[in-house]
DNA sequence: CAAGAGATAAGAATAATTCTAATCTGCGCT
DNA sequence: AGCGCAGATTAGAATTATTCTTATCTCTTG
């Protein structure tokens, strides 16, 4: 499905910069970027867009459910182009996000907190430089 | 043990402003706090103490393994005292953070890419308020 | 108790993000 | 095809959390 028509059946008017934003994206699968990042390469792709407008997107993509958000970082937010159900792997030092594609099964979980339920289940699997 | 034999015993010289923050904080166990917070609640026991001093204490602590970074909010830092191995429930309409006490099982994990070794293993679980 | 290493404080600096208000643009209507 | 306006975008200011800087202070050791 082209990027219009994905952008139009979440209800969002495709716009030049929203249609460019979405492009670098979506058609290329499994990205984990931020804000910063994905601003950088509009400007490198000729892209003309604010680092606001990048923000707005990215949060409206988020909400309509074209992308993911992944917090593990404090102080700065990736995005994550993969919306089904996984896991990461984070590099602590590099700051890369990988996804984790295997079926991972957690037991022997207790019940959430009365008056609440469960809307996300995150597993973070964090990672540094072997050493021996 | 005290908490200024505790200090001592990770090389940590027991200052004033250190002892009382420790005071605060592993006196009574479970608590999950944000620097600010911290801060605010020193102001309130009448310990003068600068919000710089509270954000060194607290990543001092933590990397003398009295305390315990959790990641679940883009922008502010949560610090565990409870340094054990478990996970967490958080809230993301309150932004209160529960300790999940059970054995939890994760099976199924890749290796970690190679080059790296797991450092950490961090669940989740984000709740809302209960609606139907 | 003096000296020096280490700790603290206040405010400036930084980084990521959000807000504001003014201008622009996609699109339905004629 | 052109109009009008709701919604989108922009630049820059504002906000928030955190870190840095540098001068002053205070534990500890001799």
């Amino acid at each position: 499905m082209s990027v219009v028509a994905r952008l139009r059946g979440v209800g969002l008017r495709p716009t030049r910069q929203r249609v460019a934003l979405a492009r670098l994206l979506l058609e290329k699968g499994g990205r984990h970027i931020t804000a910063e990042q994905l601003h950088g390469e509009a400007r490198a792709a000729a892209v003309r867009v604010s680092l606001a407008t990048v923000y707005n997107t990215l949060h409206q993509f988020t909400e309509a459910g074209l992308l993911r958000e992944v917090i593990v970082d404090p102080g700065r937010s990736y995005f994550d182009t993969n919306t089904s159900e996984h896991h990461h792997f984070f590099d602590e030092g590099t700051g890369e996000l990988l996804d984790i594609g295997a079926d991972v099964v957690v037991s022997g979980l207790p019940l959430p907190p009365s008056g609440t339920q469960v809307h996300r289940l995150d597993i973070v699997v964090r990672v540094g430089p072997e050493r021996r």
